[in-house]
DNA sequence: TATAATATTAAGTAATCACTTACTTACTCT
DNA sequence: AGAGTAAGTAAGTGATTACTTAATATTATA
């Protein structure tokens, strides 16, 4: 045999079919037996594996806290570049990296928000807030250089994250995502546009 | 007795707690028993009335649906005025009072949604597609009368509802709402603001 | 190969789920 | 008052839930 067998273990594969089923159905809507059918385990090596239900859910929203790089900006550019396109675009664009190379990701987020999932506020801070604060540093920064009207910094980040947020959920989770087609290209550019040229000066 | 008793008919008792139990927990999160329970009749009363709980379920999406008025707009300024101002800051402050006045409807509209109920297409088009077309039509005639650069109209009216729903979600279903308190006139200013500026020629 | 440790399983558990049944109470109309 | 209908209830139904147990299969180490 040539190819190498990589053996995926039973803990990777219960949390694999979890993320898929909960993000899809929800923590209610989702029964362990399902997750250890899609994973093709016995439903007992669940509970060797997490010791309740809500332990593997707990879990998951934990490893999808710490995996995710996100602090992949080049954080030096956002104390020091006057470059506001490079800015906001990048971050549009991450935002619609983020959900395509992970689809479940967002369903996650809001899912264990709405079902009031006791670490859903971290998984807010750690992704929503996070780039809220990168941003209205900027923004603020921006406005003490005379560049940006002299606006709310957070309402402000809070406006563009919004508008990038929103767009990326209602293609998700409501049935947008087949209707319409948008290059993502074109809705970054027009939000980056419509955004900067609303708060730059003059 | 001097004081008229109005009778809560018990439909209505099982609608009303089965609405704030569905929007607090979900669905799946939400058994007949704990309507029943709150509701203060018999959980098999529930079943009288409506012959699934996905009936009840149902019956409340399309209660939601028709009920709000949600058309209240003063259509004909969409067509006529040019008060750009006015119409984007109407609609904002429509969207916060319909929040404000009824905490469940958007809990209801987002686990509907990702849950995946049947009715939720229709439900969002009656409220964000139907938004959403007033204010790109309005955005198109903008453009064509000069006033509003050339951009794609629906993207822009993403943008702008996008700002104001994605506030209003995060208050309402990650913690935020404790948190901080800026004022709904200020957030609304803000983000019309900040849109018109941006979407304005000169 | 023998043994200890671990991984996996079938077959359970009690509790809870949505929903039903058989029955009683309350009200309406003549 | 009495018949007919609607409203309400207690006590269930079988199916499904999250989770357990005790026995077996597999692997690692000696």
């Amino acid at each position: 045999m040539s190819s190498e067998q990589i053996k995926i273990s039973t803990r990777d594969k219960i949390l694999e079919s979890a993320i898929r089923l909960f993000a899809e159905k929800g923590f209610s809507g989702t029964t362990t037996r399902e997750i250890a059918e899609k994973a093709g385990v016995n439903e007992a090596l669940i509970f060797r594996y997490f010791s309740t239900k809500r332990d593997l859910y707990s879990a998951i929203i934990e490893r999808k806290i710490s995996e995710e790089p996100g602090f992949e900006y080049p954080l030096e550019a956002f104390k020091e570049t006057r470059d506001d396109w490079l800015i906001f675009k990048s971050i549009a664009i991450r935002m619609f990296d983020c959900v395509e190379k992970d689809p479940c990701f967002i369903r996650l987020l809001y899912f264990s928000a709405l079902e009031g999932h006791e670490l859903s506020d971290m998984f807010f801070d750690t992704y929503v807030q996070y780039q809220r604060m990168l941003l209205s540093d900027y923004i603020e920064r921006r406005i003490s250089e005379g560049a940006f009207k002299n606006v709310n910094p957070v309402l402000a980040a809070r406006a563009f994250i919004g508008m990038v947020i929103n767009y990326i959920l209602v293609q998700e989770i409501f049935g947008e995502k087949k209707r319409r087609k948008i290059k993502r290209e074109e809705v970054a550019d027009t939000f980056v546009k419509i955004f900067l040229e609303g708060i730059k000066n003059n």
